[in-house]
DNA sequence: TCCCTCACCGGAAACGTTTCCGACGCTTTC
DNA sequence: GAAAGCGTCGGAAACGTTTCCGGTGAGGGA
């Protein structure tokens, strides 16, 4: 089972054999030939362990994201989509996925997610879903090793991230609701630490601008992404002397939460008031009215990870590439720019024109 | 960095070193506090492949769900809450997960599964999503290696399965309708050549005749588990010429469907029909009426998945147990017995009681 | 005093690959 | 005709652990 009784049976040495399952090119045709076709004979599968030993890369690349807050009971379906995503991206490279456990138990917690990295050699790492600044990702991040985040701003020398364009994605929400004719339109945000929460808002201030709106204080008010904290922030939205016609919740689950707190206050959506979310989750069809929502294409997301990673991954093969600059040829890291990914607006029951007379 | 520089540090010889490490109980007190102590100041990280190479093991299990028809656009959101789980209930064990590419490109797919498994010499693999006869999974399960299923009736030596009781879930539901004063419950089923749906629609028939309720043929429709055919079952029910009062529906999904069936036929839920779901998916509480469903424990199915596999790995390391039945003692492999877990009903909104004259 | 046990430790052989280095035969070139 | 190049292959040393086997020294019982 092992590659000498391959060697034996093909007749040739170890060597040769590695080097010919491995498409090395000093090997003669036949016996390659010869060798691999008795290798599939007896179902050889070349230990990986022993493999990685021997080449020092393991073919592994990392997933943290944070089950706390899910345990907790709260779930996040976009990240569930995402790692979806990540698993058939990287069917078309060589690697494969492997999930890092986190913070379990006290003892060194914070050391977690680096130790059993470096324990396994994995080559690269792809967060989402974490804060950036927690001790065990900040620990990982100090490594050096490869890391990509998911809606996560990372910066240094051997890190990257991607993120769908949240400004433009949040301004062309506002374009929509604008030309349905609201001139009123307010917006909850999620946790203002996050670059998705800064980034909406910003496009969402930048759009109203651009339109001529009055830029109203009580019109931005401030939630966790979470479907309660949408529809507190709703009532406390219509509960303003001039309630908005139109609101840009920075998530679905929030712009569901307003659903109900707008029906809960006899409103009917979209005649009286009308909501618009971020992210296209599931849940964003199935609500009634459904929602019209700025969609992240999260198989793009994905993708676009394991693309960055990959580059990170072959710049640390080759620690460093040519820069002509200006004292002479050095070498440095290469950074790999973080990628905007386009947002496109999926419109479906949730928005309408504004009721004349407002 | 490697053991070697941790034994000259330590000055001691190697092979103490990795005994002191690993807890071996052939080392002094002293020294092996010496040890770790030094270990964790130059930061010590033992190899995980060199490990796994010399101990002939991996720590590693695997996971095989199918994402081929999530990326053809339908997602299922229970798949993903049991995968948060999974990790969770590892993190207590010292193994990680590891995923498993599936059937990427034509050459060998079918042999996919077992290929990464046996390469990576993954200890165990859960499965779930998937279809048992499946060319790629059917190669896996005959390979040898511990399997357990989720919602998957895997039989052989080496294989279990976790599910939930679905007869019982299935009963509860429809008893829950009957206290309602329901008498004409009909039912959805999902595709029934998976356990789940055939079981859910023997515990409705059971709890039916259990009721003294005649078997209307034509109360039992088959659709997919997905949302629109939940839409079309309630469709076709709504047109039969005695409609049923109350229909229970195989999946959350479906029951969403139905919602919407019946408030684009004009009718009021739960004033005119009562529906109700299985799952508990997250988009259960989000829509409105809010969804009664009987709740699966996904969290307790994945550590019970875990559970199993653990019990199923032990009893490969130690190949069989001894057994003192009718013809003396005698070894064979050990079985893991599937799991049932009980199910819940969580009362919402979408059930109410029959309407008087009905 | 002698031998046996016991606790502790080192040397070295695995584990299954990859890869460096050198060797062999053959063709080409000066 | 010798040297150099090329294509093909084998031997053996890694890679970083674990674990078997044997060897110390100390202590204890006869």
């Amino acid at each position: 089972m092992d590659i000498r009784e391959l060697a034996r049976r093909s007749g040739v040495s170890v060597a040769t054999v590695s080097r010919a399952l491995n498409g090395r090119p000093d090997v003669s045709d036949r016996t390659r030939a010869r060798v691999v076709a008795i290798a599939r004979e007896i179902g050889y599968e070349p230990n990986q362990q022993a493999r990685s030993l021997a080449r020092r890369r393991s073919d592994l690349v990392g997933l943290v994201w944070d089950t706390g807050y899910v345990a907790a009971g709260a779930r996040h379906p976009f990240l569930a989509d995402v790692l979806i995503g990540l698993k058939i991206a990287l069917d078309a490279t060589d690697h494969h996925l492997m999930l890092i456990s986190g913070a379990t138990e006290g003892t060194r917690g914070d050391q977690a997610y680096v130790r059993t990295a470096g324990q396994y050699g994995l080559e690269g790492v792809v967060l989402m879903g974490v804060d950036e600044q927690s001790p065990a990702v900040a620990a990982l991040l100090a490594s050096g090793r490869p890391c990509v985040g998911i809606d996560l701003p990372l910066v240094g020398a051997r890190t990257s991230y991607v993120t769908s364009d949240n400004r433009a994605g949040a301004a062309s929400a506002v374009a929509h609701l604008y030309s349905l004719g609201h001139r009123r339109i307010a917006t909850v945000t999620g946790p203002m630490h996050l670059l998705p929460s800064i980034e909406r808002l910003a496009g969402y201030q930048h759009q109203c601008a651009r339109s001529g709106l009055p830029d109203r204080r009580e019109y931005v008010v401030h939630g966790d992404f979470f479907l309660t904290s949408g529809y507190v922030a709703m009532q406390q939205l219509l509960a303003l002397p001039e309630p908005p016609t139109a609101v840009f919740l920075a998530s679905d689950e929030m712009a569901v939460g307003a659903l109900h707190a707008a029906m809960d206050a006899g409103l009917r959506v979209p005649h009286d008031v009308s909501v618009i979310g971020y992210d296209d989750v599931e849940a964003a069809a199935l609500v009634r009215p459904a929602l019209t929502t700025v969609a992240q294409d999260w198989l793009a997301l994905a993708a676009s990870a394991v693309g960055n990673l990959t580059q990170l991954m072959a710049a640390t093969d080759a620690p460093g590439v040519a820069v002509d600059g200006a004292a002479g040829a050095a070498w440095r890291p290469q950074a790999v720019p973080p990628r905007l990914l386009p947002t496109h607006l999926v419109i479906r029951d949730s928005c309408g024109p504004v009721k004349v007379g407002l």
